[in-house]
DNA sequence: GAGTTTGAAACT
DNA sequence: CAGTTTCAAACTC
């Protein structure tokens, strides 16, 4: 298969995939599902991680006429994330001929087998279509030929998609295509062979409301005829997963799933136009809403609550150690039901690699550039929520082809792609990136002309809220993304060969995403680093979300935005991590920080540096290389400790011998934690009794809480002061008098004080004498009175000119 | 900022 | 696996 091959995905990172379904699924024949006329074996599975197999039921169906390619499913158990009320439920029901068989398909929809297994036994019970308790969306895959259906599991050929969603009541919400849609066909450039396309179906839920949207694609559309072969053809699975605990006070675990079905076969036409099926929800009941007709392909955001919440409320936490395979992210329950989600239902249909374009790049050698101008990309981003950040954003470029697809979560650095071999046609749907000026163009479900190059694009998105004008770069179709928001270099570079990394595959530093060389018939990819979606994090983005006519229109717009001037004046201080000074390692040695870390170097003060982008292979090499001296190399060091253990510590504990494990030399000191048994340091005196670290740790926390106490009580008497002379104008004779006087409010007098305490709390804090203190706390008010005075003869004196 | 110290990583 | 070397960060002056 000239695709990636559905095998690929058994050696991803644990953290990206489950391989123990895999081994279950090797290649299954690819031409079972696939009509005879076609020419080029296509994959036959799309594997999916899912990670609460609960959620998937692949029923047996009794259609034998039609076969669902692909299924894209974000599921959902809590309310806080997507439309999904707790406990709802995304079932897929594939149809098949063989019932017994069942288990056999499901691992075809999920990567890992004993998931599947586990999975067939819990949904089987809660998998009740009436049932108000569990809310479930069913999509029904049917298969046509009935043949055997372990083998064969999501077809792209004629599907029909039924996707059956239990709102709260238990009403069912049915998608169903129409009737002319189930045999796309499309002929190959070579053989001329028609053969159905495959038929996408993508479906993006999220929050309490039972799907969010459902997106069909079809390719069959195409131009036929065309010579040049359309890059394969993916469908990606976004799904997004919460584990909810029972409290629904506890943190919930939210996993997003992206996986694409890539389309091996070279497709036709240079320029692919891919309406949009349109299926409809034939029924979609809830006591609180009527009936609704849903387009399928039109993106749709029901819910208040959904990713948004996530992101203002939860933690994300993805973590490369627990979930490989998918985006777990931790969240709370959203405290905020109206908060802005952009949740395009397209998101699963975004076909490119997703990249940042950067504002100039100050570093030129870094940054790639496209010869040849392209048709601009539409991208889409899903948006979830993070900590501390606004929301975390999976920019999919919707034209054409992709295996990576990147989700980013603020705070984390894990992000998972996943690589799914599918066979498809064009990818349908999505807006005209290179006009697109706002994002609503995005997940309408019109045709579309599909730019068939690959490409990788890179898009500054920036935080603002303004809706901007997108402005892709234009790619070559062999592409090597490029870009860089400030300095970095954000971009996919074409790979070495995947084999070279296979075996290591599991052991990639956490974050790293495998994207398809470009060219290379997907089997190549390019390894980033967790890093460089930290850095998208970090800088600006072009967010394309689509918004759904549910959608409160304010918060899930689609927007465009664009880096206004490049950098943000917080980008250069956002940046987590030191630049490196590396300068024989060539910064491809876990001596770098950067590398070691899964980043490329940026803004870095290195030395023939090769951990970036115009290196990729040379990059590829030295992570094999590391992996091959350790497996878990790129493995965090600092972890939990024992079970039970609550506390950090280092998973190889250190070795120091001279610093007592009380310098940063020490890794265990550096990362503020205490030495375990595990650690050969001599002399150490990083334990918890030790009174040298107590004194080191008072010291340092007087030092920080002194300055932080003193930077805010200055900021406040200024502002304090500053306000009161702006705001209270009071009377002011030119000839003077009392006039300072006026100006000691109340809250002029608290922020006094407050200066006052601080200066007591400082003499206290070294033990000073009561008379230091005395003194000090008088000159500190000397100080305030100045300064009150000061600003009230300045006052006065404007005052004078004014009058 | 240059030089030294330190300990992890890499190498043998 | 142990000893040595290399390396870059941490630290000192």
């Amino acid at each position: 298969m000239d695709v990636v091959s559905p095998d690929l995905n058994s050696i991803l990172p644990d953290e990206i995939m489950d391989t123990e379904a895999m081994a279950m699924e090797e290649d299954p024949p690819a031409d079972t599902l696939t009509p005879p006329s076609r020419s080029a074996p296509e994959p036959t599975q799309v594997p999916m991680e899912t990670e609460v197999p609960e959620i998937v039921n692949l029923c047996p169906t009794t259609t034998p006429t039609q076969k669902t390619e692909a299924l894209t499913t974000l599921t959902a158990t809590d309310s806080t994330l997507c439309s999904f009320s707790p406990g709802t439920q995304l079932v897929i029901t594939s149809s098949s001929s063989a019932g017994p068989k069942m288990a056999t398909t499901m691992t075809t929809v999920q990567t890992s087998s004993t998931v599947v297994g586990q999975n067939v036994t819990k949904l089987s019970t809660p998998f009740t279509p009436t049932s108000p308790v569990n809310h479930q969306l069913i999509i029904n895959k049917v298969a046509a030929d009935g043949k055997s259906p372990g083998t064969a599991v999501l077809k792209q050929e004629g599907q029909k998609l039924l996707v059956t969603g239990l709102s709260k009541t238990g009403q069912p919400i049915v998608f169903a295509l129409p009737n002319t849609w189930s045999k796309p066909a499309t002929s190959q450039g070579t053989g001329g062979d028609i053969k159905p396309q495959p038929t996408q179906f993508k479906v993006v839920s999220a929050g309490t409301k039972p799907v969010i949207g459902v997106q069909t694609v079809s390719s069959a559309n195409q131009l036929p005829g065309s010579s040049s072969p359309l890059q394969a053809q993916q469908l990606k699975t976004v799904q997004i997963t919460k584990k909810t605990p029972v409290s629904t006070a506890g943190p919930m675990i939210t996993k997003l799933i992206i996986t694409k079905a890539l389309n091996n076969k070279g497709l036709s036409s240079q320029a692919t136009i891919t309406p949009v099926v349109t299926g409809r929800v034939l029924t979609q009941s809830t006591p609180v809403t009527p009936p609704r007709t849903i387009t399928i392909g039109e993106t749709i955001s029901t819910t208040p609550q959904s990713l948004s919440s996530v992101s203002s409320n939860s933690k994300v936490a993805i973590s490369p150690l627990k979930s490989p395979s998918k985006v777990t992210v931790a969240a709370q329950p959203s405290n905020s039901p109206q908060k802005p989600m952009a949740v395009p239902l397209n998101v699963a249909l975004g076909q490119q690699i997703l990249t940042v374009q950067q504002t100039p790049s100050t570093s030129p050698a870094k940054a790639g550039s496209s010869s040849t101008a392209q048709t601009v990309k539409p991208v889409q981003t899903v948006t979830v929520g993070g900590v501390n950040t606004p929301q975390f954003k999976t920019i999919i470029p919707l034209a054409t082809p992709s295996n990576v697809q990147q989700i980013q979560v603020p705070g984390s650095r894990f992000h998972y792609v996943r690589l799914v071999t599918a066979t498809t046609g064009n990818t349908a749907q999505t807006a005209n990136s290179s006009t697109t000026t706002n994002s609503t163009t995005i997940h309408s479900a019109k045709p579309m002309v599909m730019n068939t190059a690959a490409v990788r694009m890179s898009v500054p998105i920036v935080p603002a809220q303004t809706v901007k004008q997108v402005v892709p770069k234009p790619m070559t179709s062999a592409a090597q993304v490029v870009s860089s928001s400030q300095t970095q270099q954000r971009l996919i570079m074409p790979a070495a060969p995947l084999p070279q990394i296979q075996p290591n595959l599991t052991n990639l530093p956490p974050g790293t995403v495998l994207a398809p060389a470009p060219g290379s018939g997907n089997m190549g990819y390019a390894v980033l680093p967790a890093q460089y979606v930290t850095q998208l994090q970090q800088s600006t983005f072009v967010t394309l979300a689509s918004s759904s006519s549910f959608s409160a229109p304010s918060s899930i717009q689609t927007q465009a935005r664009l880096p206004l001037n490049g950098l943000s004046p917080s980008d250069a201080t956002s940046r987590p991590r030191k630049p490196c000074n590396c300068t024989k390692s060539q910064c491809l040695k876990l001596y770098c920080d950067c590398f070691a870390n899964g980043e490329f170097c940026n803004n870095c003060n290195c030395v023939n540096c090769f951990n970036n982008l115009d290196h990729e292979s040379d990059r590829l090499k030295a992570i094999k290389a590391c992996l091959d001296r350790n497996p878990v190399a790129f493995k965090p060091k600092i972890g939990k400790g024992k079970e039970g253990e609550s506390e950090r510590r280092h998973s190889k504990g250190c070795n120091c011998k001279k610093s007592g494990c009380l310098k940063n030399y020490c890794e265990c000191y550096e990362a503020k934690i205490m030495c375990s048994s595990i650690c050969k340091c001599v002399g150490c005196k990083n334990f918890e009794e030790s009174p040298e670290r107590k004194t080191l740790m008072h010291l340092a926390d007087a030092a920080e809480v002194r300055v932080q106490q003193q930077t805010a009580a200055k900021t406040k008497l200024s502002s304090q002061i500053s306000d009161l002379l702006t705001r209270t104008t009071p009377t002011i004779s030119s000839s003077g008098g009392k006039l300072p006087y006026t100006f000691v409010t109340k809250e002029v007098a608290e922020a006094t004080c407050d200066c006052l305490l601080e200066q007591g709390r400082k003499a206290e804090r070294y033990n000073q004498p009561q008379a230091v203190a005395e003194r000090l706390i008088l000159e500190e008010f000397g100080h305030c009175l100045c300064r009150i005075i000061s600003s009230a003869a300045k006052a006065k004196t404007d005052c004078s000119i004014n009058c």
